[in-house]
DNA sequence: ACAAGTATGTTGAATTTTCAACAAAAGGAG
DNA sequence: CTCCTTTTGTTGAAAATTCAACATACTTGT
């Protein structure tokens, strides 16, 4: 367990608690790590919900999948970040959204019940837990403001714009690589894929933007 | 202060807490309660994020609208329900969304630094009350979920239906009333006012449901 | 009861998006 | 390197949304 402590340090589900009392509080919380291959489904539409997620390496894909096959990416998950958070501490009998793996992936699984109820010989840190947790709640739930934001926008110029300003301004500077390919951005700005090329070819050639695959720059 | 601890009671900010604990959580909250007529603005987009506010009468919307006047209604509060949570626990320098007095209304505002920093006479029960915070958190991310499974739906005709389903569903039953006008309604689902009209028409028209005003009946 | 203002329904034109099909480019496996 | 697969860009036609304008119904305040 202890080599994936780089990992956990920065997960702010652990924040402010030490690496000394970290290892108890993962065996007090009955943390175990499993491996999934690439497109693996980590955990399934339509299933209870029981674990908290944490990428320990790889990446991993939040998506809902209506009946018509329209895919829609809620968020991209990287390591040392937590997810089905939300789901888990709701105890939801039915997933509304489905965990695919994006390559190759290991995550650490905490079961809801033991982080919800104080287990009996009450680790002490358990009040620092349920902070923690509030603070990513708060933390994602901004997200979905920001992705609102993006999606509300009625064109699929305007969705690209404004979310290649968000990535602009969340790298610090005009050039900066996204975390999708056409398919999966498209997914994420809720438009069509061939419409977004398009789009993208457009603003080059209005002088607006330069990109190459993945990596971008605002002009 | 008492007047209101029939709303506080089902407030989820407040769940397993007695009445007679109540009061004193509240003054060593420095809860204070306000009055807004409709329309008013309770808190502006743009400013900083202080306090965590209650509806005790009246309702509220929380909106979000960009430079070209797109209006965007993210939700809807009632008595009892929490707003402005996420961005006060997360102490954002500046609310991305604005919320209106959509009548006149009483609103408890409670400063997020009191919830955040345990007080130096350390009542029992902010454990409690972070428990609360971070279960509702976990409420407020499913039903953003909820929403973009509205929202990413391509046509207006699937948006009103998915939105319609959810609200029967909500209702237990294939009648039930919305809490939108037309306009609202639009905004909600992210889509044109005179569009969605023509498209109840249709739905009308097929036999597929009835409507007066805001009453809606799934066939 | 009336007038003024607001909300809703209806329509056609303009604009966009979606869809389908294909070509070109890039990436991976052997 | 070559073949095969996947991704990306391009296009035109069909479908849908948006927009603007207006008529009608409904509310509200006086």
């Amino acid at each position: 367990m202890k080599k994936y402590f780089g990992i956990l340090r920065k997960c702010p589900l652990f924040d402010s608690i030490e690496d000394d009392d970290l290892l108890g509080m993962l065996g007090c919380l009955g943390a175990k790590v499993e491996s999934f291959d690439k497109k693996y489904t980590i955990f399934a539409e339509g299933t209870p919900a029981r674990y908290i997620g944490i990428v320990l390496s790889g990446s991993a894909q939040i998506v809902q999948v209506d009946y018509y096959g329209n895919r829609s990416i809620l968020s991209e998950i990287y390591p040392s970040e937590i997810f089905a958070e939300a789901f888990a501490c709701a105890e939801v009998p039915s997933l509304p959204v489905s965990v695919i793996a994006n390559e190759p992936c290991e995550v650490m699984l905490i079961s809801c019940a033991h982080i919800l109820h104080t287990c009996a010989n009450s680790c002490g840190f358990h009040q620092r837990l349920i902070f923690n947790l509030m603070k990513d709640l708060a933390t994602k739930t901004i997200m979905f403001h920001q992705r609102i934001e993006i999606t509300s926008k009625r064109s699929t110029r305007e969705k690209l714009l404004t979310y290649l300003t968000m990535q602009a301004k969340k790298a610090g500077g005009d050039r900066f690589d996204i975390p999708f390919d056409r398919q999966e951005l498209a997914d994420y700005l809720e438009v069509d894929r061939s419409g977004l090329s398009a789009e993208i070819s457009k603003l080059r050639k209005e002088g607006i933007l330069e990109c190459q695959k993945n990596h971008f720059e605002l002009l």
